[in-house]
RNA sequence: GGAGAGGUGGCCGAGCGGCCGAAGGCGCUUGACUCGAAAUCAAGUGUGGGGCAACUCACCGUGGGUUCGAAUCCCACCCUCUCCGCCA
């Protein structure tokens, strides 16, 4: 959410930062019910604080006498008075929120200009393309031919955009999910967190899911809960409506989820395989600082995303997104893609975002700096680091063998009991 | 699921329908004392909104209601705890 007020002092600016995302923003009516809000504020405290003071009077004064009768019937008026100004004052509030809540972040201003992920610079590079003496295969289809990945009773049990993993396949998710881990919460100072799958509607909407974005979700109907699109959501809100010690940031989460999407809208797209699916397994991290610091951080985040992909040896390259592509919440977004050669295509792995304050004003996450100053909204930030599923993708790409087997790399065969290949399913079972 | 108890400021904890934004304690900040620290003493110490400001308004789990007036009374909901039942 921005901040209505800082908006109301400067709407030409805000209005021109907004249209760099390429949609137009109409920010009038917002205006229009701020200016309404205020009005009806000053309205109603100016008859509040009369009628305050008059009941100081009627506290005293004689309750039997012709004077209190008349006092009170006034009074009577004016408790009516003030409930209309308040029921107007809630409506007006209501659909001030509801619009507020659908505006989207301000990019910062580093971030590039463009329209659409095609206009993504690329601002680094890491390793290089693996040269194969044959060719490569996609992974759903090597994993289908050696028995790792079965689609099909996938859908039987479940159905469209869900998989079964089985034997070596399942091992590497599950070791890619502990290396992860491991790596974020030693190398690089993150504390591990392991939340509820399950939010309510106030965290879904504190990190910025709720309202725009209700279609995505996942949603328990009769409990009122919702399954955790990304651990950003339960993580974040880990520190919703409290004010941390400013001494405490910045705060660093490392929490391992599975993720639940419904995909709408996206019918046709990624339908084979394991890159979109309902459900997939994701290692998020999280970090909590001051808005002098979240540029910094924002840096230091992707490059822990990054270490990941480095120490796995895959070769990836980092894109800065333009503001046409940039997602509803974040000022600045970097998006890590990994290189499938089976698909002869980058793809995004992990997507590293500063959201600046525009979570924190939402969920009112806010710090003292020190003993007695005002507190202040903190700055939010998170990326994957990495989505294990697309992970699984690059290594079963990247490293299968002309015999059908996958090499595992280094850092992961202390998690794979020593194994330095993945062996293909026996044929029976398949 | 059944029975009961309870939700008050950073924490603990009081609170006859008006004198309660809220006693007291702890914690924290500042000052005094001290070579310094501890102890002690004094003062201060919630959040948000409106207003250039003086100032003012709201908030005692949430939402309604009664009343001139609600932290205090009534209703609904949410949450926590205890016991019973069920259960990985």
């Amino acid at each position: 959410m921005l901040d209505i007020r800082l908006l109301a002092q400067d709407p030409e600016t805000f209005a021109a930062r907004l249209a760099r995302r390429g949609k137009g923003i109409d920010l009038e009516p917002v205006f229009a019910l701020d200016r309404r809000r205020r009005e009806l504020i000053q309205r109603s405290d100016e008859l509040r604080h009369r009628k305050g003071k008059a009941e100081e009077a009627m506290k005293t004064a004689d309750k039997k006498g012709p004077d209190f009768a008349a006092f009170r019937d006034e009074m009577r008026t004016v408790a009516n008075e003030i409930k209309v100004l308040e029921e107007s004052l809630k409506v007006v509030e209501a659909e001030l929120d509801e619009r507020a809540l659908y505006l989207p972040n301000l990019p910062d201003d580093a971030v590039p200009e463009g329209a659409s992920a095609d206009e993504n610079p690329v601002v680094r590079v890491w390793g290089e393309k693996p040269v194969f003496d044959f060719e490569p295969l996609e992974h759903d289809r090597l994993g289908e031919k050696t028995g790792l990945l079965d689609f099909e009773r996938a859908v039987k049990i479940t159905g469209a955009r869900f998989t079964v993993y089985r034997g070596g396949a399942a091992r590497l998710e599950r070791a890619l999910i502990n290396f992860m881990l491991e790596q974020h919460t030693t190398a690089h100072g993150y504390t591990e967190i392991l939340p509820p799958f399950m939010v309510n509607a106030t965290s879904m909407q504190g990190t910025g899911q709720f309202p725009k974005f209700r279609e995505e979700a996942f949603e328990m109907e009769k409990d009122g809960f919702f399954l955790v699109p990304t651990a950003e959501v339960p993580v974040t809100n880990l520190h919703r409506d409290e004010i941390l010690d400013g001494k405490r940031l910045p705060v660093r989460y490392a929490a391992y989820t599975p993720c639940f999407r419904r995909e709408a809208g996206s019918y046709g797209k990624d339908t084979r395989g394991l890159i979109r699916q309902h459900q997939f397994n994701k290692v998020e991290l999280v970090q909590f600082t001051t808005p002098e610091d979240s540029a910094r951080a924002h840096e230091e985040l992707t490059g822990h995303a990054e270490k990941i992909l480095q120490l796995l040896g895959l070769h990836y390259r980092v894109v800065d997104l333009c503001a046409g592509d940039l997602g509803n919440a974040a000022a600045r977004t970097y998006d890590l893609e990994v290189w499938l050669p089976g698909q002869n295509a980058y793809r995004e792995i992990s997507s590293c975002s500063n959201f600046r304050d525009f979570q924190s004003r939402r969920a009112a996450i806010r710090f003292r700096a020190e003993a007695g100053k005002k507190p202040q909204l903190v700055h939010t930030l998170n990326g994957s680091g990495l989505a294990i599923g697309r992970t699984v993708v690059a290594v079963l790409e990247n490293y299968q063998t002309a015999d059908g087997r996958v090499r595992i790399p280094e850092v992961l065969r202390p998690f794979m009991r020593g194994d330095a290949f993945i062996e293909p399913e026996s044929a029976e079972m398949i």
